[in-house]
RNA sequence: UGGGGUGUCGCCAAGCGGCAAGGCACCGGGUUUUGAUCCCGGCAUUCGCAGGUUCGAAUCCUGCCACCCCAGCCA
């Protein structure tokens, strides 16, 4: 099944491209470099690459960007091949390197230096820098602009040939170093890294930059559109004059549209490397990170991710996005998706003073309107828990639920009263003593006195343990990543609280890891996808349920 | 003070000369064995600002303002 084409700038390039026959097919890319996680603002920009192509009858290539081996490794080549397999999206034939291309990239290099067009330079990083100029300033011409195309081709192939050290020489495109646009002050093509490449070994001792890479990469690979973010706006021109200058087979076009900003949280890869690397997360997936994984971890949804990204839309402007629309994206699916069951948090033992010791079990359904969700055994019995915060010995006319003298529904089963709270020697509440209302299964109490709320139970005989953590927004802060800011100064200190032993209805013990569900009034868990097991189950709370009652009542 | 962008409701976002879609959030009200869901209703006389063109402008023109990106041998 196609998706409908989306309502955006892009789209309606492309179906003008189509239709005046400028592309016959059009070809996207999706191009990270293998030396990260991918996150949240990864996956806007594979669905837009992916989304275009697939909406247009196009194909998506799956390109790593391979060309600077210091920061890069298998583990995140990987990792974002099974993040993208994840998010449903299939990339077209194999994933492709920028690495296989350097041979090729290598010799349009020389091509450059024959036709005049880019020469070896050997001012170190800090001279290069000052004749850069400033941004209102021009710069200066290299003293080694000039050299015969004999001799940088010489000098090229020494490079190439391990003669010089590093940061030695660089070989640089001739431009204009009074361009208002820094990018085209002679931009370097290659650079001299002596490390190992995880695709290529050792076989190259120069790498390409990004800028002679990018956009050659792209037309040997047939791409159409070349889509990325705002930031690489300008270098479009060096996009553009590579293709103009070299002998390439294709000519592939740049756009560029707004990266993704969600609200309290940030995607710097140096930020969210840095939250891992510090432990203040437990790692690349960790629940509270907006990786990929970590939202899987966090129980969010191919589907919703997807259906947020629809939602966000692309344009050119840059804004930030209320991460309460990912809120909602998630919540309406596993709204319509998620199997209901019952846990308490937070334990209070509620005895049924007027129940037998034999356990009565019903039959529940497991979604309050998907049938097909099935349903599942409930055991009921004397001796149950409820949350604390659902009993009270007295309460206002707003509170709903459990206080003594009063009834409350339990869920799927019994109307039951409060008859007594029985306290510790430090005064503290224990448990609290109640009466089962006969025949209020399925039915009002016979006396008409109805139940004001509804609550959550388990069965203290039959029910089980679980680690419950409950993970909130990392940060406090807005925006902790505009700025300067120190984003650290912001991390929210409850964003995870474990509980040891909350107290789940039998079922759940059946829970697959990855299983998502919907604890009735407190939220959407998902089993963990590396640590739940049968004997120690472990759930991870994804987002609560709207609340528009406020607790301070 | 150079260049490139962006400015439509608290947030995202349609709109492309004919009289401001939609979503999120929020606020009412109804249904409800989840204070959830669902349903119904409200929410920009105004489109960064100021001029101008036009019968008519968010849409065209001029000027101004605000914010974002660029001075890695990162991508």
């Amino acid at each position: 099944m196609e998706d409908k084409p989306a309502n955006n700038f892009l789209q309606a390039i492309i179906a003008r491209d189509l239709a005046n026959g400028t592309v016959q097919e059009v070809v996207t890319r999706f191009p990270p470099e293998p030396n990260g996680y991918l996150h949240v603002g990864h996956a806007k920009s594979i669905s837009v690459n992916f989304g275009l192509a697939e909406a247009n009858g196009g194909r998506c290539h799956l390109r790593f960007d391979d060309t600077n081996p210091e920061k890069e490794s298998q583990e995140f080549i990987d990792a974002i091949q099974e993040d993208i397999r994840w998010l449903g999206f299939q990339w077209h034939g194999e994933p492709r390197f920028a690495s296989a291309y350097f041979q090729q990239l290598y010799e349009w290099a020389e091509y450059l230096v024959q036709q005049g067009d880019a020469y070896v330079c050997d001012l170190s990083a800090d001279e290069a820098r000052e004749y850069r100029g400033t941004l209102t300033e021009p710069g200066r011409n290299s003293p080694f602009r000039d050299r015969s195309i004999e001799e940088n081709l010489a000098l090229l192939r020494g490079m190439r040939a391990n003669q010089f050290a590093e940061g030695e020489k660089v070989l640089r495109a001739r431009i204009d170093m009074a361009s208002p646009n820094m990018n085209m002050r002679d931009p370097i093509l290659y650079r001299i890294r002596k490390v190992t490449h995880h695709q290529t070994g050792n076989e190259w001792v120069i790498y390409p930059t990004y800028d002679f890479a990018h956009g050659q990469e792209d037309a040997i690979e047939g791409i159409t559109h070349s889509i990325c973010t705002l930031e690489f706006e300008d270098h479009r021109p060096l996009y553009d004059w590579f293709i103009e200058h070299l002998p390439v087979q294709s000519r592939p076009r740049q756009f560029e549209f707004g990266r993704l900003n969600p609200s309290y949280t940030v995607t710097s890869k140096r930020k969210l490397k840095q939250l891992v690397d510090e432990g203040h997360v437990a790692g690349w997936d960790d629940p509270r990170m907006p990786t990929i994984s970590g939202m899987r971890r966090r129980g969010y949804t191919p589907r919703a991710i997807r259906r947020f990204c629809e939602m966000i839309g692309t344009t050119r402007s840059d804004g930030v996005v209320d991460v309460a629309m990912l809120e909602f994206a998630i919540r309406e699916d596993l709204n319509e998706n998620a199997a209901r069951a019952m846990c308490v948090l937070n334990p209070l033992k509620v005895v049924l003073t007027n129940y037998p010791d034999t356990a009565e079990v019903f039959t529940v359904s497991n979604h309050p309107s998907r049938e097909d969700l099935g349903e599942r055994d409930l055991p009921f019995t004397r001796e149950i828990y409820i949350d604390a915060d659902d009993f009270r010995e007295e309460a206002n006319k707003k509170y709903k639920r459990l206080v003594l003298g009063k009834r409350v529904r339990l869920r799927h089963a019994y109307v039951i009263e409060a008859d007594e709270a029985i306290k510790n020697a430090a005064g503290e509440l224990v448990e609290v003593r109640a009466r089962v209302i006969e025949g209020t299964v399925g039915e009002n109490p016979a006396d008409g006195i109805k139940p004001k709320g509804v609550i959550q139970w388990v069965s203290a005989s039959e029910g089980r343990t679980a680690i419950v953590r409950l993970y909130d927004r990392l940060f406090i802060d807005e925006a902790p990543d505009k700025g300067d800011k120190d984003f650290l100064e912001h991390i929210n200190p409850d964003s995870l609280i474990t509980v040891e032993t909350a107290w789940i209805e039998p079922s759940l013990a059946e829970a697959v890891p990855e299983q998502g569900f919907q604890f009735e009034r407190e939220g959407y868990f998902v089993a963990d996808r590396r640590d739940h097991s049968p004997q120690v189950p472990v759930f991870n709370k994804t987002i609560g349920l709207r609340d528009s009652w406020s607790e301070s009542a």
